[in-house]
DNA sequence: AAATTATCCGAACGATCGTTCGTTAATTTA
DNA sequence: TAAATTAACGAACGATCGTTCGGATAATTT
């Protein structure tokens, strides 16, 4: 078997750890979730985990730096194809919040926030996510730019981007995929809603 | 002393429990607090704190419950005066954002979600927030409606509350009254960015 | 077939957890 | 002032926590 192989068979094992793990501490929250409560869930033993990370923070750790390496991963892709920057925060809207419906509990733990962690990995996860936020200030700054001809401070435009981030990362707090539609639905929603207003879309239709 | 001045001391007492208690559990979690840490950050002993709840999971009820009730309160004066749509929805907003800023430790509790807890209190609490949330609902329908002459469906005005909300609650995740201003700024660009779009604000200056 | 490595496990460690108990100081009421 | 109630405490309980260790089994390579 090659190293690849066997690096791949490794990280399948330890994915499905990161997946179920993330499921249940979604739920009962990082401390409310024992190392024997991961083992059951993982059908594995207690001691068994601890082959594949080294302690319980390193879990929350590799749960997170996954979730934000494949986030960054997709929205970095936006970047290369030549949009128009509208179509481009459209597209942003739409690979963030899919991600999201596809990933609930992993993004539960990834915006739960503040977390005690060795000063190492969470400055791996500080530039991780501050990359990803400056890629999205980017878009949205260039959108804004594009409707108004203005150029806007940065801490406006910083502001605007964390009310739409508040706008996609709040959907853990109500969304059910039989109530609210498909993971589309909800992006194209909130991309009318953050550039026109809440009546925008609606008010489209009529005028058709 | 009168009875009121008791209950006074009584809950004075309660309360500056909730409140430093609040604030730990915030930063650290439910389950990541323990109550030896509660009883050093409020100056008591461990057994003394039992004086005040029976145990750690009616505390975070009491927070929760407190918090509810009185953001409940606040918003339910709206609808004694008489204001146009577009005043009361300007009015939440800026009631929400306030309140929130001045309590960001236990918004942070009360907006972290499904926790374990008996079902009488649970059950209380969801109709705290069943009540704040169809109260929200009402206000944001009655905007649209003011706004478009369109019956929207529910579930239409519905998810763009939650879209609202989510603007607000994810407050927690950026805000620092250094940076980002006051409250009432805060509140001024989520009611100008809701309800005409993320360039309505400049938009208005620059046409001055 | 032997050697090596990757997985996995039962049992146990010290530490910390939430909670309870009996008792004492402080305050209010009668 | 005496009685009654409220507020607070130290010490200890059993349970559960994260982690470790030595050894077993399974898989892969030599």
């Amino acid at each position: 078997m090659s190293d690849q192989a066997v690096i791949n068979k490794r990280l399948s094992g330890l994915d499905e750890i990161l997946d179920k793990s993330a499921q249940l501490m979604a739920h009962l929250g990082y401390h409310g979730t024992s190392m024997r409560d991961l083992a059951q869930v993982t059908g594995r033993s207690l001691s068994g985990l601890y082959h594949y990370f080294s302690n319980k923070e390193e879990l929350l750790f590799l749960i997170n730096q996954r979730g934000f390496t494949s986030l960054l991963d997709m929205s970095n892709r936006l970047l290369i194809d030549d949009l128009r920057p509208e179509q481009r925060l459209s597209k942003l809207i739409s690979n963030h919040v899919t991600y999201f419906i596809d990933h609930l509990s992993e993004m539960r733990i990834m915006t739960s926030g503040t977390m005690e962690m060795n000063e190492q990995r969470s400055q791996i996860l500080w530039k991780l996510k501050q990359e990803y936020t400056q890629l999205a200030q980017n878009i949205v700054g260039e959108y804004m730019r594009s409707q108004t001809d203005v150029d806007y401070p940065d801490d406006v435009i910083s502001r605007k981007t964390y009310l739409l981030y508040g706008m996609m990362n709040w959907i853990f707090g109500w969304y059910s995929a039989t109530d609210h539609g498909t993971a589309q639905e909800v992006a194209d929603d909130i991309f009318h809603t953050f550039t026109k207003g809440c009546c925008a879309e609606e008010n489209r239709k009529k005028s058709l």
